[in-house]
DNA sequence: GGGCTAATCCCCG
DNA sequence: CGGGGATTAGCCC
């Protein structure tokens, strides 16, 4: 059988065996001629708008040209012109393959029938393409279920006149199109993205060879790494200076001079000058508890350092306490004096820190309080953080280095360590380790000064200081009606990067750790002392204390 | 030569 | 046995 007398055979009506037509005959592949009418019908009639019905198929394709071929096969077979067109060169093709077809069945659907003729080369193909009818058919088909059951197949096979194999080859490839199409769709998007990576890399080493500031939007000099380096290796530099002028000033006093000296000692002390206006005396401990052993690092006996440490903050508070313009500028509300840096370094000697923000305020007060039970509070850590609930949120004597001189607090040196709280979520709470030095200077004239000491005992040298309180503190002087005069000196640096943005103009204006502030609290809680003293202190029916700050006070007034 | 499609081969569950 | 991956064959551009 060949093609020729398939076509020839109009009375079978259809040319079903295209592919298959060497071996099945009409009748074997469309039993009957039932199928002829619908056949006849959905399956000859040339596709009006093809390209319309499968444009979105892949499969389909091929048959947006109805010419080629396939469609102009299943057309002659409609009753078309066979010789029209290129007709004649696909003719002479179909024929080839009729011929061949017309022995060669190995990949034929009927396997049965696959040696019949062994004369003929094998597995050779026949080329054939499925109508645009039978396109559609499966198309519709597929998009309902892409993986039809044998049940499902059959119908469609019967349906289309194809063989089910011919329907389950069809589904098959059709869902391997599927799925190529969607790793094709990925692989845009992957490449899409790729693209868009790409550019945005360039742009981004683009901007790094030629780096701009975010702030001023000019031209960077340098990374913010090697900003903050720089600082630090200035700020190292400041330390060092004043670190040998300290140890030159430390060789004065106790008669010896160091000439090495690599410890990590960071001094708080913003002045280089002696203390000049006090001595120590040789007992200097005073009878009271003898120091502790002396520490010694790189051959400097510590104790002796913060001896003089202590000394030239003593002098600088003092003087920082008794001056006035040009040292202090009265603050625009009048209720603290401003420290003017620039007068400040001129008489102190200092420079001014890098990359650090200081805060230096002065304020006075009448204090309800005697000088020496005030300079009593504040030597007792627990007196101190008692008095400032609101500033010191815990504070420890981490060491005595002097007791104090014949069982007062005069000469009195010890290792302090606290944390700082500003009542905000914003401030966290800072944590300093200073220095704090009581001296009587007259009769009824105390001063206790405080410095931070950063890295002395640890000597690790790689603490790193967040604030750090220059010499700060207090000058009382006993007044004749039982209040004292206190003036408050807070002067302190921080490193403003780790400064909540929103507190640093608080910070600057000294309204969070500010002499304003310690004043203020001093002066609140020693009027609520003296309430509690005068009037009845058993009393227990004032609300408007709570029951844990009457019970402090009271313990507070107790001691007095 | 590469894309598309029908069909085949082969492996695996 | 059917599904799926790999491959082949044939055709077209």
């Amino acid at each position: 059988m060949n093609f020729g007398s398939l076509f020839d055979n109009t009375t079978g009506g259809v040319p079903t065996g295209l592919a298959y037509g060497n071996h099945t005959t009409a009748s074997t592949v469309i039993p009957g001629g039932a199928m002829s009418h619908i056949a006849a019908a959905s399956l000859f009639s040339p596709p009006i708008n093809t390209k319309s019905i499968y444009s979105s198929s892949g499969l389909s394709l091929a048959l947006e040209q109805p010419e080629r071929g396939t469609s102009m096969r299943n057309n002659n077979g409609a009753g078309g012109d066979i010789f029209d067109g290129s007709g004649k060169n696909r003719r002479s093709r179909e024929e080839e393959h009729e011929s061949r077809s017309g022995s060669d069945n190995v990949e034929g659907i009927s396997g049965e029938d696959q040696d019949a003729d062994d004369n003929k080369p094998p597995k050779k193909k026949r080329y054939h393409r499925h109508t645009p009818q039978q396109i559609q058919e499966l198309e519709s088909m597929f998009k309902e279920c892409p993986h039809p059951d044998e049940k499902q197949r059959l119908e469609l096979s019967k349906r289309l006149c194809l063989e089910t194999r011919q329907v389950k080859f069809w589904f098959q490839n059709r869902r391997t199109q599927m799925k190529t199409q969607l790793e094709r769709h990925e692989n845009a998007l992957l490449r899409q993205e790729n693209d868009k990576l790409r550019a945005e890399n360039m742009s981004i080493r683009e901007a790094m060879r030629n780096p701009t500031c975010n702030i001023c939007g000019g031209p960077a000099m340098l990374g913010d790494v090697s900003i903050e380096e720089h600082h630090l290796r200035v700020e190292n530099a400041r330390l060092k200076d004043e670190l040998d002028r300290v140890f030159n000033l430390t060789g004065k006093f106790l008669g010896h001079h160091h000439n090495n000296h690599t410890s990590s000692l960071e001094l708080g002390v913003g002045t280089n000058n002696n203390g000049g206006n006090f001595a120590f005396p040789p007992d200097f401990n005073g009878g009271l508890p003898p120091p502790q052993q002396a520490t010694v690092i790189n051959g400097v006996d510590q104790r002796s350092v913060l001896l003089d440490l202590a000394l030239t903050a003593m002098d600088e508070l003092l003087k920082l306490a008794q001056s006035d313009e040009p040292l202090w500028v009265k603050s625009l509300d009048g209720e603290r004096d401003e420290l003017n840096h620039e007068e400040y370094m001129r008489t102190f000697s200092s420079t001014k820190p890098n990359g650090l923000v200081t805060e230096a305020s002065r304020t006075s007060g009448m204090v309800i309080i005697n000088s020496l039970a005030l300079v009593e509070k504040l030597m007792d850590s627990d007196r101190w953080t008692e008095m400032f609930p609101c500033i010191v949120a815990r504070s420890t004597t981490t060491d005595v280095i002097s007791g104090g001189m014949a069982g007062t607090r005069n000469g009195a040196i010890q290792l302090m360590n606290a944390e700082l709280q500003v009542l905000s979520p914003l401030v966290r709470v800072r944590n300093v380790n200073f220095l704090r030095f009581c001296k009587q200077h007259a009769e009824g004239v105390w001063a206790v000064v405080d410095v931070s000491i950063d890295t002395v005992r640890e000597n690790s040298g790689g603490s790193t200081v967040v604030i750090r309180r220059l010499p700060s503190g207090c000058v009382v002087q006993d007044m004749s009606n039982g209040y004292s005069k206190v003036t408050w000196v807070e002067h302190a640096e921080y490193d403003e990067n780790q400064i909540h943005h929103l507190y640093r103009p608080l910070l600057r204006s000294g309204l969070c750790f500010g002499s304003q502030r310690w004043v203020a609290t001093l002066q609140r809680q020693c009027e609520c002392l003296a309430i509690l003293m005068s009037s009845s202190v058993t009393s227990h029916d004032d609300t408007s204390i709570s029951p844990g700050g009457r019970k402090s006070m009271l313990k507070l007034a107790q001691r007095m």
